[in-house]
Parts: C-alpha cells; sequence; structure tokens
DNA sequence: CGATTGCTTGACCCCCATCAATCCTCGTGG
DNA sequence: CCACGAGGATTGATGGGGGTCAAGCAATCG
C-alpha cells in the first residue's frame, strides 16, 4: 500500500498540515478505492464514516431537487478532500457523488480525522479556511442562480470549467461532462443547455466536435456571463 | 460595560464553548454598538477585523449581483454571529450586512477570536460545525434558486420566515421586510412577488395588513414550495 | 446489427421581467 | 392641522426567455 508521506497529492489540500507522525497513522487506516465512471462514490442520506482523498479523476456532486431533477453542486477533482463536511457535524450527506470518469481515491476513517482534528490546531484551521472559502464560492453561486439568466449562468460555467480543467493536446477541455450534466449544473432543462452551446458556437466563442469543448474567447464569454 | 459573561445570547452561539477566563478577556477587548434601522454594518469589500455578536435585532446580509440588484443570502438575528468567515480567511468581507430594525451588538477583534481559535479545540470545533452546517443549508438554497419556480421560493421562503421568527401578539410575524426585500431573498422583481403575495392571500394561506403578513395553511404553503 | 441512450432541432405556451400608471402611507414643513 | 412630496405598494399590459413535449438523428454497446 502507497504511504501517504510520499503522497503528493495530500501538497493540494488540507493532509499536507498533518505531522509525519499522524501521516504514518493514516497511512495504516486508509484504504484505497478504485471507482469507474458512472458509479456512485456515495449517496444522498448515506453515513460516509470518513473522507476521501482523490488521488485520480473527477466527480459530480449533487443534490436530488423536490422536482426530481440533479442539481450538481460541485466538481470535485485529483487534489480535492470530499466528507468532510457530514464527518465534521456527525451527519448523513445531503449529497451525492458520482464518477465522472475512471477514480482513485484513499478513504481515511472518521476516528482518525476526528482524532487529528482535535489534537492538530494548524490542520482544524486549514479546514476552517477550506470551509469558509467554499462558503464564500456557496455566496456566489446562490447570487449566479438567483439573478443570473440562462445564457449567463452558460458562459460562467465554461470559463469556470476553463480555469479548473486542463487542456487536452488538441485544446479541448479535459473533461467529459454530458449536455445533461452540463445543463445540471446551470440549472436548466438539457435541452436549452444544447441550444445555447449551438448558440455560442455559431458566434464563435466556442467549439464542439462531440463531447469535446473547446474555449475560443474568453473575453466574450465573460462579458456575456456579466451581462452585456 | 455589560460581562460576557453574563450574557444570555452568548449560550446560543459558538461562544459558548469559551472558558470563564476567555470571556473576560472577551469582555475587556470588545465593544458595543447600536446600530439604527437601515444602517449598514459592514459592506462589501470592507474589512471587518473581527466578529459581530448580535445582542438584538436583525439585520439582512447581501451580495451585488453583476446586474446590480441586491440578493439577501442570510437573514442574521439575535443570538448569532457574523463575521466570523472574513475573519478566518484573512479577506474582505464578500457581503453587506444592514440592519432591519434597530440592533444592538457587540464587536470582538480579531486576534481576541483568532487566539481562542488556536487555543481552544472545542471552541474551534464548535465554529467547524456551524460552517458545515451553513454549507449544508447553502447547497439546499442552491437548488432551490436553480431549480424551483418563483412561486414555490415565495412559498418556501414564507416558510422559513415563520420558523425563524417569533409572532407578534396579533400572529403576524415579528420582522418587518419590505415588499422589496421579500423580492431580493427570492431572487426576483418586486412586482413579482407582490403579486404572488396576492395571490397566496386570496387563496387564504396568508394575510396580509399593511406590512405585517400571518401564515394561515403552512401545510398548503409546504405542497406548494415542494411543486404540487 | 438491433436497441438503448444521448444529442439536436422544432413548435408551443406559460412564467416572469419590465415598463408604466395609480394608489397608499407616512414624515416634514408651512 | 393640513398640504404635499417621496417612497413604497399595487395593478395592468406586453414581450421574451426558457420549460416541455415530440420527433428525428447520431452514437455507443451488448
Amino acid at each position: 500500500m502507497s504511504k501517504c508521506e510520499q503522497c503528493i497529492v495530500r501538497e493540494f489540500n488540507s493532509l499536507k498540515a498533518l505531522t509525519k507522525e499522524e501521516l504514518i497513522r493514516v497511512t495504516g487506516c486508509k484504504t484505497s478505492k478504485i471507482v469507474k465512471k458512472g458509479e456512485v462514490l456515495f449517496d444522498e442520506g448515506e453515513y460516509i464514516n470518513g473522507i476521501f482523498c482523490v488521488k485520480d479523476g473527477v466527480c459530480k456532486v449533487s443534490k436530488m431537487s423536490d422536482n426530481g431533477r440533479d442539481q450538481i453542486i460541485h466538481l470535485i477533482k485529483k487534489g480535492d478532500i470530499i466528507g468532510e463536511r457530514s464527518l465534521i457535524n456527525n451527519e448523513a450527506s445531503n449529497l451525492k457523488a458520482i464518477a465522472v470518469n475512471d477514480m482513485e481515491v484513499c478513504f481515511i476513517p472518521k476516528e482518525e480525522i476526528l482524532r487529528d482534528l482535535e489534537n492538530n490546531a494548524s490542520f482544524s484551521m486549514d479546514i476552517l479556511k477550506k470551509m469558509a472559502n467554499s462558503l464564500k464560492e456557496a455566496d456566489d453561486v446562490i447570487v449566479d442562480m438567483a439573478q443570473k439568466t440562462v445564457k449567463q449562468r452558460l458562459a460562467a460555467t465554461l470559463l469556470l470549467l476553463d480555469a479548473k480543467f486542463d487542456k487536452n493536446e488538441n485544446g479541448s477541455m479535459n473533461i467529459s461532462l454530458s449536455r445533461e450534466d452540463i445543463a445540471n449544473i446551470i440549472g436548466t432543462a438539457t435541452e436549452s443547455a444544447i441550444r445555447l452551446l449551438s448558440e455560442f458556437k455559431k458566434k464563435k466563442l466556442i467549439d464542439l466536435k462531440g463531447k469535446e469543448i473547446f474555449i475560443n474567447d474568453i473575453k466574450a464569454l465573460r462579458e456575456l456571463s456579466e451581462g452585456f
């Protein structure tokens, strides 16, 4: 089993605040796991009893709305940690996580993390900072959802994806979301998202080749998302 | 100056986790303040440099969207703490807070809180829990904003206000929001909110007497908010 | 190579944003 | 005490955004 002390991924998240001794203990109690594309990492209502550290791959984190449609709230990628919130307030997860492509994750059981939170102020402070930042981002999303048109939200989402994920060799975004996924991020019907995507393509803001998306005109997209 | 050790309000928020000695120090460095209805407690972009503990009154916390409308994201009331997020990630506030009625608040400077966060694991754990819970609530708001109609959101907001605030003697909700405020909570135009309110009144779900709002039929409102 | 799933486009219609006009309410000054 | 002005509340009219249903097309898979 690979050792946390030597894991590069750790450097990107709060686990970097752990001491060497703590990391060795984590190595001893963690489990690794492969999650195939489309598989459920955890579901709404499930007790996770620990946190996941994503070594590779991407998953979509969503919540079912009363009307029966999934709203995607987060995209989690390599280096991110997920599950810490349910762990902290000791509740079942309010969210569902599904792998967007094949993932490799490590699972660290609750007790170990709670112990570290108690004893390592620097670790808990880092978690605090991460959560404060997530809250700030959530504020932005709420405002966008409440005030922006679907077109603006699509433009903003494309920019966000462009910033968050790497490019393939040909310049397309290295994340394979279905049209439905995209619609579920911006909170609209799949057909609406499709229509707007092809409108953007017609205006040369983006290019579409099957599932691949190329961002051509960041500036225009930014103006669109801000409502010009 | 009143003493934090004897302040009842503290029992409702994370400050209850502080030790007696810490509370005495807080008493020594805190300042009290009266904020009149309509006055700004803090503005977007401002460095707060501490936290506010609300002894009395209510304030609306909002964020300006690109299109120039304020979106109200939180309503903060007696017993709540506000400002901890900007303090934790050491940034200017991304939100604006305006008093909805006359308020009485205590201000505790940053250094004191940071010191307590470092030294009192139970305090920082309590803050963590509060933030984890806020994130969960934010998820719900995002889903509602993205997926629900304006009518559903108004119903949900009325229920939320009903649950969060006390009643007056005559049974109306003890919070005086303008129609514009209500519209800015649910993220719609003022006229739309007004129209829906009078529709609800016609259907006997609520009653309106000037600014006062009476909730008549919780069950019907709940069904409405869930989309029946 | 069917068959299932996802993508795309068209048609239709309702919700809601916007503009405009009026009414109401309340605080201020004459 | 009243007049008046300003801001909020209300109602009407209108047009466009976007949700929904339906049908045709492409692609992926057993």
